[in-house]
DNA sequence: TAGGTCACG
DNA sequence: ACGTACGTGACCTAG
């Protein structure tokens, strides 16, 4: 018997508990009211006694003292997730209003003062908790097929929610002392938050000279677009790739100027300040934002962190990091979801790229990757040049399956990954721009915007699809840990789209490294069935996240 | 607030 | 012949 646990708040205190039968729901249990010192105590008995799925509207405010606390929840529920889910896809059968998840819904005056600057949102009752997640119930289709995906997905997307709450809690190891060397190393002392750091100016100033530019701003690109044009370079643009291409020391200092520039703005002494504390980064994870169902992270780059910085991730002594990834993620998901034969072929060597080259279909290593991510982005070196042609004729099924997806987009049409996250149909305002054709500008801008939105839509099928496969494997590998019984000395501390990165003694790295291979195959056959493609993982075992790639 | 640039997958 | 790939977040400057 399977029980599922709504977790809402308490107008009269902190929170209420209802367990019911998952199939009849019948209450299990008279309703409880806890406090917030007993919330953790009340839900580990009760996962112990019954692991239910926890049903909370969001993971806030709910899953920070949890994890805080320690407490393991083998299974989550999130109704705000579900509902913007559902809300947007095509595989199910009734229209639901969407989830701002965006806009914080507003706390509001609790009659227990207490529970003021903790309060959960406004609209979560227990009785509207229950009413919404029977309207999801609702909304499933019953083909067994479409509704064992939603159900997948849901649950994928709920647990992937409260392993965010678990990573924030953790934080990722940081060695704060290292990071401030290197930034005394390569700015000086530190100065205000606003001014330049001392080797920073010197370097503006002398590049100021270098140019005959007196008084340049170099972190202006209109000034230092000028100064450039003055001191003789034909530049188009100030950026790096294209600064790159020339060869000439005065390029080579605009080019170190911009590095260090940009340490200092987006990993200097503030971020420090503000993202650190006791030796770890605490990002904060935002889930259902992005359309394709990847994660955002709010506050601190998360997901952006430089590999230039990475130097200072370290694993505190006795500890290590085990860093993996998924080897050629979306070519891997484009085999599966198109069925294309000789594409999972390809795939069942651990280099998909390199198969490519030994069929004797591109000529270089890098030659496959460009072209199939040319493929799956819809660029032009895609369908139309030589390597292009060579995969067209290769993975006919492929090619035909993101064509397909690009031509829905292009009409305006809406598409889903596998397991039924739904890319929206266009708005009416672009549908009207491809109607208003008058002119020949309107014209090519409504048709540059049309295959714009085929390239998304392209894109849209496979990235969305990759995400679904990793938050699955993400799931496995929490579940298998949990099982091992090493959920309180393994935990994942970092995430980014298809890579994670667990802490764990140092002792326990190998089984930890088989047991995230294992969850990784699960992940394929829980998305794909028995005959899922393979989907090898990388994985690397280190105390320092930079000697992980 | 928008545009430019650059970091990541 | 044409477009010069997909998705994000963060910071700085310009107006």
């Amino acid at each position: 018997m399977s029980a599922i646990a709504f977790l809402a708040a308490d107008p009269d205190g902190y929170a209420l508990i209802d367990l019911r039968d998952q199939l009849t729901g019948n209450s299990l249990q008279p309703v409880s009211s806890v406090s917030r010192e007993e919330l953790a105590g009340f839900v580990a008995e009760t996962e112990a006694r019954h692991s239910p799925r926890w049903a909370m509207l969001r993971t806030t405010p709910w899953m920070q003292p949890l994890a805080a606390a320690g407490v393991f929840l083998a299974k989550a529920y999130i109704l705000s997730l579900a509902q913007r889910i559902l809300h947007r896809s095509p595989l199910s059968t009734k229209p639901l209003d969407d989830f701002n998840l965006e806009q914080p819904t507003q706390g509001r005056e609790w009659a227990n003062q207490d529970a003021l600057f903790s309060a959960p949102v406004t609209g979560e009752s227990l009785a509207e908790l229950i009413a919404m997640y029977l309207a999801q119930r609702d909304a499933l289709p019953q083909e067994p097929d479409a509704r064992r995906r939603l159900e997948l997905l849901i649950h994928a997307e709920s647990v992937g929610a409260v392993i965010a709450c678990e990573m924030e809690e953790a934080g990722l190891p940081w060695d704060e002392a290292g990071h401030r060397a290197l930034l005394r190393e390569q700015l000086g002392e530190r100065v205000s938050d606003y001014g330049r750091p001392p080797k920073l100016a010197a370097k503006a100033q002398q590049l100021a000279e270098a140019l005959g530019s007196p008084g340049l701003n170099p972190d202006s690109p209109q000034e230092m677009l000028r100064a450039l044009h003055k001191a003789g370079f034909a530049v188009g643009s100030v950026r790096a790739w294209e600064l790159e291409q020339i060869k000439h020391p005065l390029i080579t200092e605009v080019l170190e100027y911009k590095k260090l520039s940009r340490l200092a703005s987006t990993h200097g002494d503030a971020w420090l300040d503000q993202w650190v504390e006791n030796g770890r980064f605490h990002p904060h994870y935002v889930l259902g934002t992005v359309i394709s169902g990847r994660w955002a992270a709010s506050g601190g780059g998360a997901l952006q962190l430089p590999h230039s910085i990475r130097q200072v991730v370290r694993a505190p002594a006795g500890s290590t990091f085990v860093v993996a990834d998924g080897r050629q993620l979306e070519p891997r998901i484009l085999a599966a979801i198109s069925h294309d034969q000789q594409l999972q072929k390809a795939g069942q060597q651990d280099d998909l790229y390199q198969w490519l080259l030994d069929a004797k279909l591109v000529a270089s290593r890098d030659e496959a990757k460009l072209g199939m991510l040319s493929v799956i982005y819809g660029g032009g070196g895609g369908a139309s040049g030589s390597v292009g042609a060579a995969l067209t004729r290769s993975f006919p099924t492929a090619m035909r399956f993101v064509e397909q997806a690009a031509q829905a987009g292009e009409q305006g049409g809406g598409v889903r990954s596998f397991l039924g996250r739904g890319c929206p149909p266009a708005d009416e305002q672009w549908l009207q721009a491809q109607r208003a054709t008058s002119d020949e500008a309107s014209q090519r801008a409504a048709d540059s915007a049309a295959r714009a939105r085929g390239r998304f839509t392209r894109n849209f099928v496979v990235q969305a699809t990759a995400a679904e496969w990793a938050l699955v494997w993400m799931g496995h590998a929490r579940h298998l840990i949990h099982q091992a019984g090493w959920s309180r000395s393994c935990r994942q501390v970092f995430f980014v789209h298809d890579e994670i990165v667990f802490e764990c003694p140092t002792e326990l790295a190998g089984q930890l490294q088989e047991l995230i291979r294992h969850a990784a195959m699960l992940a394929g056959r829980s998305l794909f069935g028995q005959a899922s493609p393979r989907f090898p993982v990388s994985v690397a075992i280190s105390g320092n996240y930079a000697d992980a790639k």
